[in-house]
RNA sequence: GGGCCUGUGGCUUAGCCUGGACAUAGCGCCGGGCUUCUAACCCGGAUGUCGGGGGUUCAAAUCCCCCCAGGCCCGCCA
């Protein structure tokens, strides 16, 4: 595999100069190295000499193998040998590719915990689709992982949906998600409370009542919850996105957390209690104050996260959220308050936002493209192309395939593109099945399934004889390597890109290197190759929460 | 006004943290390829002041400083 050679030139370099520089040799080689130019600073020689010696030593190494090293200048190279091959290929065709022994370490992922005041929409499920794609690549490298939706239920934002569902006397239609349902009646409120003061106060009483535990405004707004989280949920579902449970923010008030940790903050010497409770965290470089209690007594938000990232902190070993670009300072602030307390802080991921062209996305206002509305879009357009494709598959089959390719096309389409960039949603891009696109890794898979459904019974084989057999086979033997940099450095953009360039060399191999029509060792080595890649793209796919397609 | 993020061919985008050998790919454009394992495919071509300016370095898309443009945040919302 490429990480396990990479880190034995990594040791062997650390232990001939001191230092771990390996770099990917890009064009030129599977690794090099161009530490001679450090070196020769220091040794005040030229960085080719330098290289050339270093070159030597290298070579003489015992560990070095049968890798081929190679000097360029003030470049090493180094080339994987003739086993490697053999050691990538062996390993990638087993039941599970990339999975090691299973980890102890538990993790929780937190993702999406939308308000329940609406549908999801396009900006929703990118923080959706990060965490879940995350939180799959952790368990497709043997770590137990967690998913939890952490669901506002007593928020302001859930008050103003109960005002609405008593005073606007909005139904739901026949058929209507609750979601959807919902969205109407928090929009329809939020234009009452824009007319009049009392409304305000009328919320400010029900938050009131709600966080008393007064049994029947706790009901109600139970119910609000329930009928919108649960088609939130089905959206999720449909999406391929795991929730493995929902928190309950109004449980930590219940069972008392949260008021336990207001009274450890309350012992904090940042702690000032005038009017509102909060923390000042200016000797921790955050000017703002973190308010956790109103001047009415009720609790914020942060205050009721504080007790829910104690309790993760105490259950797991390790608490990942994903969270929008516009909670990174209340992120900070929960870190920073966190750490006061003795207790462990999470790592958190933002990402920044989805915009519409015409503007930025608001429920509140109703300015919106759902998740749902972009599913039926989607999944239609797939429809058409699938029934185009294969006119001979009967109707139920056709949706089945063209349900998974929409969500292929959704999900890359969001995971592509890097956390920190700011994005427009775009329908054409959406649509879009063709090369950089979810669809085409899942058909290379299915050309792939295709070729060894009709090759039958077949003796695994090493021996690669053309230059597009050995390219798609290192790519496979860097799958390992690519999932650990996405647990790493928390982007599984990283992946995606991953997975089209394995497809772009299956394709590439598929129309030039003939598998079934080959004989003999060849054409069993072509199978094992062509099994190898469909594991990894399976593999890939399954960590991206697409589904790997045998037919299309 | 302050903070965080972003700025790479006409459009979208990788690389930036961990500086190195001709800057990644897609769309679009031009030209080819289905009597060969599914053409949601493949091959070739044109297109780049890596926002601008300084600096550090043997070497800068990558690090530092300044400026410009866009997004987000700066609530007793979440």
């Amino acid at each position: 595999m490429f990480h396990e050679e990479r880190a034995r030139i990594a040791r062997i370099m650390r232990e001939i100069t001191g230092a771990e520089e390996v770099e990917d040799g890009g064009i030129h080689a599977d690794l090099a190295t161009s530490a001679a130019f450090a070196l020769a600073k220091i040794e005040r020689r030229s960085p080719m000499e330098i290289a050339r010696e270093l070159g030597e030593r290298i070579a003489k190494h015992p560990d070095i193998g049968d890798m081929r090293i190679e000097v360029k200048g003030p470049y090493v190279n180094f080339h994987f040998g003739d086993s490697y091959a053999e050691k990538v290929l062996s390993r990638a065709i087993r039941e599970r590719f990339v999975e090691g022994e299973r980890k102890e370490e538990r993790l929780v992922v937190e993702h999406t915990s939308a308000n329940p005041n609406g549908p999801l929409h396009v900006g929703h499920i990118r923080n959706s689709i990060i965490g879940d794609s995350l939180a799959r690549t952790f368990r497709c490298m043997g770590y137990r992982a967690e998913t939890q939706y952490y669901v506002n239920d007593i928020g302001r934002q859930i008050a103003i949906v109960v005002f609405g569902l008593g005073k606007t006397g909005i139904a739901r239609m026949d058929g209507e998600k609750g979601d959807h349902f919902i969205a109407r009646v928090y929009i329809a409120a939020n234009r009452l409370l824009e007319q009049s003061e009392e409304t305000v106060e009328e919320i400010d009483r029900l938050m009131q009542q709600v966080e008393r535990g007064d049994p029947a405004t706790v009901a109600v707004f139970r119910r609000a919850v329930e009928d919108c989280l649960a088609g939130i949920n089905e959206t999720l579902k449909a999406l391929n996105v795991i929730h493995n449970r929902f928190i309950w923010e109004s449980d930590f008030v219940r069972n008392g957390d949260v008021e336990r940790v207001i009274a450890r903050v309350k012992r904090l010497p940042q702690c000032h209690e005038d009017g509102t409770l909060y923390l000042d965290l200016s000797a921790e470089g955050i000017e703002k104050p973190y308010v956790l209690k109103r001047s009415d007594g009720t609790t914020v938000y942060a205050a009721r996260d504080l007790a829910y990232h104690i309790w993760k902190g105490h259950n797991f070993d390790r608490m990942i959220d994903v969270l929008g670009a516009d909670h990174k300072l209340i992120g900070t602030q929960l870190i920073a308050t966190l750490v006061l307390l003795g207790e462990v802080p999470p790592v958190i991921l933002h990402f920044e936002f989805v915009s519409l062209p015409e503007g930025s996305m608001s429920t509140r206002a109703g300015k919106f493209v759902s998740a749902d509305d972009l599913v039926r879009e989607v999944t239609e357009k797939a429809f058409g192309e699938v029934t185009k494709r294969r006119p001979d598959l009967p109707e139920d089959e056709r949706w089945r395939i063209a349900r998974s390719v929409a969500i292929g096309a959704i999900r890359y389409d969001i995971v592509k593109v890097s956390p920190e960039k700011s994005t427009v949603f775009d329908w054409r891009e959406a649509l879009d099945f063709e090369r950089q696109s979810g669809p085409y890794v899942q058909y290379a898979h299915a050309r792939a399934c295709s070729i060894l459904a009709k090759a039958g019974e077949f003796t695994p084989a090493y021996e690669l004889t053309n230059e597009f057999e050995v390219a798609l086979m290192k790519q496979i033997g860097k799958l390992p390597f690519v999932m650990e940099q996405v647990m790493h450095e928390l982007r599984p953009h990283l992946l995606a890109a991953y997975a089209r360039e394995l497809a772009d060399l299956f394709n590439t191999f598929y129309r030039y290197v003939p598998v079934l029509k080959s004989e003999g060792p060849t054409r069993a080595s072509r199978l094992t190759l062509v099994l190898a890649t469909r594991n990894a793209l399976r593999e890939a796919l399954e960590a991206l929460g697409i589904d790997a397609l045998s037919s299309m």
